[in-house]
DNA sequence: TAGTGGTCTAGACCACCGC
DNA sequence: CGGTGGTCTAGACCACTAG
């Protein structure tokens, strides 16, 4: 409890500290609560304020989580979800199911998708560099919210160019099985690569209300650009995920 | 300016909102600077803490940099370094680069690598499940900071199983040319293929120093496994980095 | 209702920057 | 030196949770 108010270091940052400390050695398990705040103004002999910034301290890091009213607790952390490259191969899409239905259905966890926009909209630039199209040209986009086990779990848009879609399940609510990738095969264009580009960032405030993101959780943006086997781009999927729940996998050669 | 202090909405948020609008329409360009603390307390009417927590926001998103008795800026962002999976190709490889001097060197940047440690250390569990080892049984370790441009880049620790490094360079501060890949290599270990998981997080203090890492701005973890063509784990490449300053980039069949 | 967090104020004092 | 941020206090008032 060794809180030295003379210290060089702020006092709401050894008591941070303090806790910090107890969580990483697991001596506060998660789910555990942190005395209240009213508590750590008789224990450290602060004032309320400062026992707030500590706890500011830890809830930006993403330790601990604060519900109003209930008090604070150490953060508990959910499994995460292993996206692997070989999610997205030929055989996986042959199974029926779209890159994240697949990926769900292998965590046992339920899953659904909720359609927040459908229809054409000028290409941002990053998609229309990603398309070959100039910007602002007319894009096909599928925007929607997909939940796994009763939670947020990304918010993903796909892009189109609108001749590859037209009278395709594509542009429906449901594309059907196998996904979207396995319309654009069936229209001839067969798939031959993907590349994949990560990003990680703070959420934006609209990403967290949409996602549930607790405080202190960073975002992963990942852009994938599937690509047939003219060498054509014919789909862009921009989704943005929690970072809490997702760890990415890519197997490569050394050749 | 249209601050409401009866509104639901509290007033730091408000001012917050305020100046993330206009950051993001560009009208405060990066670099410019936001009005003082006392300026804010004047055009808001609102106490010090107030206007200091609004900032706090701001900084916690890392949208905005304080220096003390400079003022408060909108950031700039320096260029991302793209590390894409072909870095790690033989041919670039036997350019006689390891890989971080490859990605450096294509940016056109100076690079210099820091040891902090080298020697054996108890596997951790992490290490030791990537090399089929027990955990706490010796590896040898190369624990360095990555510098490029004169900024802190990365923390990197290689893990080696000891009988791969013994009597080689690898266990020198200067591993040779090509990197230590280039020394397994000679020493009959064929590299076949990398295996690269990414995870995003917030920092821990000591990699925010380490790192010089704004606040506001996560992590990529990136560990790589290195495997021979007889399937054995010959490294396992720990590393931590600015989210700010990098981004992933990978190519993959659709087979 | 008692206990918890959430917001805000007014003011003190210190530390760093640049002229 | 004046202006800037950084820390801390003491207290008021509100809002949510749970028994």
């Amino acid at each position: 409890m060794d809180i030295d108010p003379s210290s060089d270091r702020p006092v709401f940052k050894q008591i941070a500290d303090y806790f910090r400390d107890l969580i990483d050695r697991g001596e506060l398990a998660p789910g555990a609560s942190l005395p209240s705040e009213a508590q750590m103004t008789k224990t450290f002999g602060v004032a309320g304020g400062t026992a707030r910034r500590a706890l500011d301290v830890l809830r930006g890091e993403g330790l601990v989580v604060t519900e109003h009213g209930r008090g604070t607790r150490v953060r508990e952390r959910g499994p995460m979800l292993r996206l692997a490259s070989q999610r997205l191969t030929r055989a996986n899409r042959a199974a029926g199911l779209g890159g994240f239905a697949a990926d769900m259905r292998a965590l046992g966890l339920e899953y659904r998708q909720e359609m927040l926009h459908l229809g054409e909209v000028p290409a941002p630039r990053r998609i229309a560099e990603r398309l070959n199209l100039s910007v602002d040209a007319p894009v096909f986009v599928r925007r929607r919210r997909m939940w796994g086990g009763g939670e947020p779990m990304q918010l993903a848009d796909s892009y189109y160019p609108l001749d590859l879609v037209e009278g395709t399940p594509i542009t429906e609510e449901n594309a059907g099985p196998g996904g979207s990738y396995a319309r654009l095969e069936e229209r001839g264009h067969r798939l031959s690569s993907f590349r994949e580009e990560l990003h990680a960032r703070m959420p934006s405030e609209d990403e967290k209300r949409a996602l549930s993101l607790q405080p202190g959780v960073p975002v992963v943006s990942l852009m994938r650009t599937a690509i047939d086997t003219g060498g054509r781009a014919v789909e862009v999927f921009d989704s943005v995920m929690s970072a809490d729940k997702h760890l990415f996998q890519y197997d490569f050669s050394a050749d």
